[in-house]
DNA sequence: CGAAATGTTGACTATATTCAAGGCAAGTGG
DNA sequence: CCACTTGCCTTGAATATAGTCAACATTTCG
């Protein structure tokens, strides 16, 4: 596929919010978040991009109100040309399966931050993310350690703008789950302790172990 | 395209929740929403469906965890065969593209909901949805009758799960807009009086007008 | 080493939830 | 036709969860 590569540093912007015309990437290393932000500077993260994942789809539709990306750690993005979109549907309707695959699955994404923003309590969101967020490295993960720590490069901030809480609330109610020994934040890594009073907190159901996903 | 159609009455179910394997469908008329319960009962409504919505592409993906839709009114759909995803893709590339721009676009509907029910507080929550639905819902009109009104078959209820409230706070916020003159429901019709207010309200930016739309 | 970002904690406040009770309108069965 | 039920809306009072403010500790980084 048509393309080249950006690198890009911890913390700087990939797309701008508002941004209508971005180009369209894949993320090859790193970790980066889309966001939203009101104009009083209240802001929701709205999903955690793992390296595999596609970003600009939305942007690309023009739509209602677009949202930012930007990097949580040094990352590589795979850039696609303009109109790579539909030129990827003609030539090759598989890939463009697979992107309406990845939309898809972009989509449920948001579906469970959703419900856990809308219904959960703190707690209960707090598990739920941590669980989710170790869940998709673990599956993405080349080498298979089975020591417990995964990555894990987010500040208490970013875990209060996207579960919509305060920073002071997430750090209590961080520090209450680390002391009933559910889990672990450790230079950068997340260990979790307790899996299983992690996930009868935050009521996973279909347990949601991430699918076979296509490459792009 | 291959297909039948299907009618449901109001308040039935066309997706169980957790079902993995739906079919795929297009809404012809009427209204419908998506949505995610936990164990206690508690729900979330994910994004309200309107003709010309697209409906189980997540589920094809037999993706983590599903979503139940539900109708809210009497309502139409067009039923596509299993495999009609990819056949769709291999078959028509234009489709195809529509397919994934359609998917990203629902994804964008769930994004401006998940900043609501972050960052917003109910009067705000209220107010943005409020003006999406009736932007949405006027979008889609084929008479163009300029007098105020839309359909509006939500009940408190719905609205309460939608942005994650309790019903009585969603019951009181939504007096005071009444009182405010912001708007008003009455007979299944929501009327705005006061769009000005209401969006500063809201605190909407690039004011979201519905885009281009493609039919599948 | 000093500055800036991040994490921690307590006290106070506010927004939203829960509980409880009642009203209204529509539909049902005797 | 009328009691009776059911679903939806409304309201007030008590409670709880989460937010705000403020201060300080710790880590990171230039």
């Amino acid at each position: 596929m048509k393309k080249s590569e950006l690198s890009l540093r911890t913390d700087e912007v990939l797309i701008h919010e508002g941004q209508t015309n971005a180009r369209l990437f894949t993320l090859l290393s790193g970790w980066a978040f889309r966001f939203k932000t009101l104009s009083d500077g209240r802001r929701q993260i709205l999903s955690f991009l793992l390296p595999g994942d596609f970003i600009g789809v939305q942007q690309k539709m023009a739509d209602a109100a677009a949202h930012g990306v930007t990097t949580l750690t040094d990352a590589v993005f795979c850039v696609f040309q303009r109109d790579a979109l539909w030129t990827l549907h003609r030539q090759s309707p598989s890939m463009g399966f697979n992107v309406t695959w990845l939309t898809a699955h972009e989509e449920s994404l948001v579906d469970d931050n959703l419900l856990s923003v809308g219904r959960r309590n703190a707690q209960e969101r707090i598990a739920t993310l941590l669980i989710q967020l170790y869940k998709r490295m673990a599956a993405i993960q080349t080498d298979n350690t089975t020591e417990d720590g995964v990555p894990f490069p987010l500040t208490q901030q970013h875990i209060a703008d996207s579960l919509g809480l305060s920073l002071v609330h997430t750090n209590k109610t961080l520090r209450k789950l680390e002391q009933l020994g559910l889990h672990r934040i450790e230079n950068g890594r997340l260990y979790l302790r307790d899996v299983m009073a992690l996930e009868r907190m935050a009521d996973l159901y279909g347990d949601g172990r991430p699918p076979q996903r296509p490459l792009v």
